[in-house]
DNA sequence: CTACAGGGTTGGAAAAATCAACCCTCTGTG
DNA sequence: CACAGAGGGTTGATTTTTCCAACCCTGTAG
């Protein structure tokens, strides 16, 4: 009798997807990277509507991945900026626009460039040892041990 | 008179998530990339409903990011593995997982380790300049031209 | 004969996304 | 003053997705 249940696998994949997985969240941190704050230009090279985008932007908010910030008052109007997490979450931008470039048959979109004017083309290496990241190698460590 | 009617922003970004975007997709192609490749295990392991599954599968099959193999007749059963293409969408997964320990509050989760045994730790690096890549410049370049 | 593995499909209920229209505060124009 | 437009949303009705539980089918094990 005992229903083990087989809960799904608890990973921090699933967490960040449970913070930016929903539709439109990247597109609209996408904006915020790329320099565009406010609501309206946000809405227009998004394309989402307008209710999603400001349940989007609440949503972001209340996870710490964007800020809001008033620029004027009477009337009160604001902008979206993004936190240092939010920030953060540049690499799964880049990582996304990369595949796209190889693997969809997008032809009329923009390149994405690095700031050395190369086309985009990333390597992913690991910090510690140097090496290229090629594998996914999942280990279970609870970290909650180490806060004694 | 010239209505422009702004369409939202072409980019890969978004041409990415029209084929991985959708609920579950991700956690899909996690299990795959673990090594999972039965239809009961991923959708033990991610959570997804068994119809949503389903129609994943498909959808990602249909998109050249997944393959179905069949691996036993009598009664037909089929597995399922990431192509090329869906091998190359590892950096993303590596980004979200590594997004998702520095910034979620996820505490009981798996900790991800290179194959190395360092904790997951990653650089973006530009293959053509060798330097960090920090910005997101996006440049319009219509690449059709270059196809004479 | 019954149970279980494996891989799904089906129908109905619940939740999300979409769309169009509206609201409110100002500023600028005639 | 009246009206339009910028900017940032909200509201209500409709359509799509998702979710859930139940079912189906083939074959093996007890």
């Amino acid at each position: 009798m005992s229903e083990v249940e087989a809960a799904p696998r608890a990973c921090t994949i699933a967490a960040s997807l449970a913070v930016i997985g929903e539709k439109w969240s990247i597109l609209v941190i996408r904006e915020l990277s790329l320099g565009v704050h406010r609501f309206d230009a946000i809405q227009r090279n998004t394309g989402a509507p307008r209710d999603i985008l400001s349940s989007r932007l609440r949503r972001l908010e209340s996870e710490g991945v964007v800020e809001k910030q008033l620029y004027q008052l009477h009337p009160p109007r604001y902008e979206y900026r993004l936190t240092e997490a939010g920030d953060e979450l540049r690499p799964i931008l880049l990582s996304l626009a990369e595949w796209g470039a190889r693997w969809t048959d997008e032809t009329t979109h923009a390149t994405w460039l690095h700031e050395c004017g190369a086309e985009l083309d990333l390597k992913h290496t690991c910090a510690a040892c140097g090496g290229e990241v090629t594998g996914l190698d999942l280990r279970r460590r609870h970290r909650s041990e180490s806060a004694a």
